[in-house]
RNA sequence: GCCGGUGUGGUGGAAUGGUAGACACCAGGGACUUAAAAUCCCUUGCGGGCAACCGCGUACCGGUUCGAGUCCGGUCACCGGCACCA
């Protein structure tokens, strides 16, 4: 009989929509265990094959821990809010919400096609007024809080997209998402005070069981540094406050840097001798994007201040004041003291101004670069009363004479801003506020939540990057909760981000329309045991999420200072590169593509994109080989973490291997038993498979199993021992096994199925063999193999590698020295010239 | 520039300091077939040799060790993140 993958797959797709196998039960007795994959947005595109490797790993993981006894929750559901779908919205005249409840239908059927065990029951969709119901509330809970306000700043603003971008969005100058030009400015925004949560965001990072790399990420994101504000005179008689990391450097400061945007510019107007000079760079300061700003080849730039002098608190001294678009408003105070001789930036700001450069730590050469070392190297002079000492014992000296004169103190910095949380978009949350002229803004009831977006009928851009929500007087003119007087609707939407910032908490009771969630369900299932998801999350989605998770915690709603107990993440899935060199034949069409295409010819794996024509799609997968050959080829293309290229050949190999598993039905022998010809092999692959699902290993757990099987061609196999294999590849390719477990009569016999029989076992004792090939070397060299019994004396195996045939050749006329032994594994025999 | 990561056959990739290249893909050869596909069997790091074997091999240079892909120091290349953060 052949492995008809197609009609095995619906039948069985079909018996667990019936069955629910995956319904997970709150607050069973059973332990729980709570695996949670990134919610997709549900594109018009449809599913890519990016999407399966988290979600089919975690897959696994969830289907061995049911076999495990453990009460699973594995659900699933829908970040469909976003500009994607806004805007096709716009151009195909279709309201967002048909669009996104066609995009997740079709997702939803490709998330079964694969087979997929998330509890049905439970899917969310942030575009649900029942869901964005308690996003709203959250923020109200945010903005009672004072954690939500409102502000006018510089924001960034895509020029394509007519929308505020987070600075989260904007990569090197341009639109995340539509690759447009990003500006600067002047808007008032809603703002979530992320940056009053940075050290415990750093701080609860200790007990996590999150990879490296995504914590040195947050950690670096949020970019902690220890210093200290001082206060500067000036000669206009009021003080400059700046921050620095190098307060032992004091002494060499010798000007000042306000960024252009800095108020006391504007507020020294009638003191500054020069100010049309001035107020014309700070014009184009502000015409600039920042992207052109904060390009890092270019020349310093800057504007001396004539009129107004600084004055250095540890000398007295007068220092001139400059304006600079090096320095940025939004870090620390907007000013700075320079401190050319150890600093890179002010250095060279000092020799294109020509500016005094004073060095005060000795051990590098400031005529020719700062010297920027803050470790022991350097000793204090030119600097009074540090003279002498290192710089690390200079810093907590000047910084507690500082506080003494009472003119600075140790401050910490963080890089971290606070959130812009509005957008100017119609398809996203509606803020629940009204302004009232008399009362301010003022929260919505929560008895008047969820606030829906308004039905109509045009939602395009407006012209003056206002909400399209502005535009509709109905939904906007309302009256005050406060005092009944007229007021106005806010306008603007909450990012994409708001939806996933709390949607595995509703999870977990995802009906309930009193409470975001109960007490009883957060308890039971909080926080979530393994989250995976992209490393491109780590300083949005994933920092967001975990500082409403904190914020939810302080009012009492979660019991856990933290949401994720353990955080993993996959690599991209790329697609062959047609354009790659290497795939051309002659020399002459290597030139042709590099000149075509330049250094996006050298590499072999791109990006998959309409463009290249090397986009796979899942259903096209699934139609040639099966959901499960799919499963397996998407775990056996690579280490989970790195890169992986998608290869059609390889898939190949996966649908051989299925093949040759579905054929052991045919070959299979009697004896219930696991059979001692392959006990060993048996055992050694339960315990190799157990122990790689548990690391994410799924290439190297499926590399056992095939060895397994072509042990199985060679060796013959039992029923008991076809039994293991099933219960071993069910979590992998569910539907293959549940069919091989009914046809060997495994269904029959237990009354189950094999996704719900308990996961193999395996015997220590058992996964080793009774005789060990061991290596023998000679001075480190491996020259032999000798076989032995496990576990043989030394004396034993040293004997039997000297009486090896390749081995007395070796010892001709040598003497043995030394010997080694490696028990079980290797033997090394140190051999000199015999005199 | 700073932070993190990675360099292993034609390819994807395996290897708690202990037999480098598991498991696959591709390729080559054979069996079956009228033929092809599929399937099965064999070969497959490089060089030499009829063979037994021998030499060389984990980006490069050096070190530690009986023994290094693995540890240490340095160099180079690539990938990811951040980037005038004072």
């Amino acid at each position: 009989m052949k492995y008809d993958f197609t009609a095995i797959e619906k039948k069985w797709q079909d018996r667990w929509e019936e069955v629910k196998p995956y319904a997970a039960e709150t607050g069973s007795e059973k332990p729980k265990f709570y695996g949670l994959i990134e919610f997709p947005y549900p594109s018009a595109a449809g599913l890519h094959v990016g999407h399966p490797r988290p979600f089919t790993a975690m897959d696994i993981v969830a289907r061995k821990k049911r076999m495990e006894g453990f009460n699973v929750l594995f659900p699933i559901g829908f970040d469909a809010f976003g500009l994607p779908t806004e805007n096709f919205a716009i151009k195909n005249h279709i309201h967002p919400a048909i669009v996104t409840k066609q995009n997740v239908e079709n997702f939803t059927r490709q998330l079964k096609m694969l087979g997929y065990g998330f509890d049905w029951d439970r899917v969310v969709d942030t575009t649900d007024p029942n869901y964005y119901k308690w996003t709203q509330w959250i923020f109200l809970q945010l903005f009672k809080h004072g954690l939500a306000y409102k502000t006018t700043m510089p924001v960034n603003w895509c020029t394509s997209c007519k929308c505020v971008l987070a600075n989260e969005e904007v990569v090197e100058g341009v639109c995340e998402r539509c690759g447009s030009e990003v500006v600067r400015r002047e808007k008032s925004q809603w703002m979530l005070g992320i940056t009053k949560y940075a050290q415990r965001l750093i701080d609860d990072l200790d007990g996590l069981d999150f990879i490296e790399r995504v914590k040195t990420q947050q950690i670096n994101w949020i970019g902690r540094s220890t210093g200290a504000e001082v206060v500067f005179k000036t000669t206009a008689g009021d003080n400059l406050l700046i921050f620095t990391t190098r307060p032992d450097t004091l002494f060499g400061a010798t000007y000042m840097v306000l960024s252009p945007e800095h108020p006391y510019v504007k507020r020294w107007k009638d003191r500054i001798e020069n100010w049309d000079a001035v107020a014309a760079y700070v014009d184009e300061a502000a015409h600039k994007s920042d992207f052109e700003r904060a390009e890092l080849n270019k020349e310093k730039t800057g504007v001396r201040i004539e009129g107004v002098r600084g004055i250095n608190p540890v000398n007295g001294k007068e220092i001139p004041i400059f304006i600079s678009d090096y320095v940025l408003v939004t870090y620390g105070t907007g000013a700075i003291m320079a401190v050319p001789a150890h600093d890179d930036r002010d250095w060279e700001f000092a020799r294109k101004f020509g500016c005094e450069i004073i060095e005060v730590v000795q051990g590098g050469n400031i005529e020719e670069s700062a010297f920027t070392l803050k470790d022991d190297t350097g000793i204090m002079v030119n600097s009074g009363f540090l003279d002498g000492m290192t710089v690390k014992q200079a810093i907590p000296a000047i910084t507690a004479w500082l506080e003494e004169k009472g003119i600075g103190h140790e401050k910490v910095n963080y890089k971290l801003r606070d959130w812009v949380f509005s957008r100017q978009r119609y398809w996203g949350e509606p803020i629940p506020l009204v302004k009232c002229e008399k009362c301010g803004w003022v929260a919505l009831p929560e008895s008047e939540l969820p606030l829906l977006l308004p039905q109509v009928d045009s939602y395009e851009l407006t012209d003056d990057g206002e909400s399209p929500l502005s535009k509709m007087t109905d939904w906007v003119n309302t009256s005050c909760p406060c005092c009944g007087g007229p007021a106005k609707r806010e306008t603007d939407t909450m990012p994409q981000w708001a939806g996933s910032s709390w949607y595995f908490l509703r999870y977990m009771d995802p009906h309930n329309d009193k409470e975001l969630v109960s007490k009883e369900a957060e308890e039971y299932w909080g926080p979530v045991d393994w989250y995976n998801g992209g490393m491109e999350h780590t300083t949005l989605h994933l920092l967001y999420s975990r500082f409403w998770h904190k914020f939810l915690y302080d009012i009492g709603v979660v019991h856990t200072k933290e949401p994720y107990a353990k955080r993993t993440s996959h690599g991209m899935i790329l697609g062959r590169n047609p354009h790659f060199i290497g795939y051309a034949e002659t020399e002459e069409e290597k030139q042709a593509l590099l000149a075509k295409y330049g250094s996006q010819a050298t590499r072999p794996s791109v990006k998959m994109s309409k463009s290249l024509g090397n986009v796979v799609n899942p259903d096209d997968v699934v139609k040639a080989y099966g959901a499960d050959t799919m499963r397996l080829y998407i775990m056996f293309i690579g280490d989970f973490e790195k890169t992986a290229t998608w290869s059609d050949e390889a898939v190949k190999g996966s649908k051989r291997f299925l093949d040759r598993c579905w054929n052991l039905l045919e070959l299979v022998k009697e004896g219930d038993a696991v059979s001692a010809a392959n006990e060993s092999a048996v055992h050694k692959t339960i315990k190799k498979v157990t122990e790689d699902v548990n690391t994410l290993k799924m290439n190297t757990a499926i590399a056992a199993m095939m060895a397994l099987v072509n042990d199985f061609y060679a060796k013959g196999l039992s029923r008991g021992d076809l039994e293991q294999l099933i219960l071993l590849l069910s979590p992998f390719v569910p539907h293959l096994a549940e069919e091989m477990w009914e046809q060997a009569g495994f269904a029959a016999k237990y009354g189950k199925m094999a996704m719900q029989m308990p996961w193999p076992k395996y015997d220590e004792a058992k996964t080793k063999d009774a005789i060990r090939e061991m290596a023998v070397q000679v001075n480190g060299k491996l020259r032999s193999t000798v076989k032995v019994p496990a576990d043989a004396p030394d004396e034993t195996v040293i004997a039997a590698a000297c009486a090896d045939e390749k081995i007395k050749r070796q010892m001709e006329g040598m003497q043995l020295v030394k010997t080694i032994v490696v028990k079980n594994k290797l033997i090394n025999l140190i051999l000199k010239p015999a005199k």
